[in-house]
DNA sequence: TCCCCGGCTTGAG
DNA sequence: CCTCAAGCCGGGG
């Protein structure tokens, strides 16, 4: 059977490297309109060593949601900028980087 | 069932 | 660009 999960997984699995996208809109295109935060939620719970590129997921100002001096910041922040993904002073994400909701 | 809380969003200042 | 207030929806106690 196909849990909500896996529509979850399988939509963020077609994000190519190099590009970001919101968990609401993310939530949308895998068939879960309004789940954005069961999204956080869900990604914040995949083991440690998933292939899946959770880290392109964002939210909606194009900033990481996670307080800037935590860990989870810098990991996420890492990843995207070895995919050549760059960030203003104020942390925000350029827009050509990003997938926008029709 | 009620209540609280969160990797969210949107809209106002 | 920033902060705040509301709305929102599912998870867990």
């Amino acid at each position: 059977m196909t849990t909500p999960e896996d529509k979850l997984y399988l939509a963020l699995s077609t994000i190519p490297a190099g590009k970001v996208i919101s968990y609401g809109y993310l939530a949308e295109l895998a068939g879960l309109p309004g789940r954005a935060r069961w999204v956080g939620k869900t990604l914040s719970s995949l083991p440690d060593d998933t292939q899946l590129p959770w880290h392109r997921v964002v939210n909606a100002s194009r900033r990481i949601s996670f307080p800037a001096d935590s860990e989870g910041y810098k990991t996420q922040r890492q990843r995207l900028e070895s995919e050549g993904i760059e960030f203003s002073a104020a942390g925000t994400i350029s827009k050509s980087n990003w997938i926008k909701p029709l």
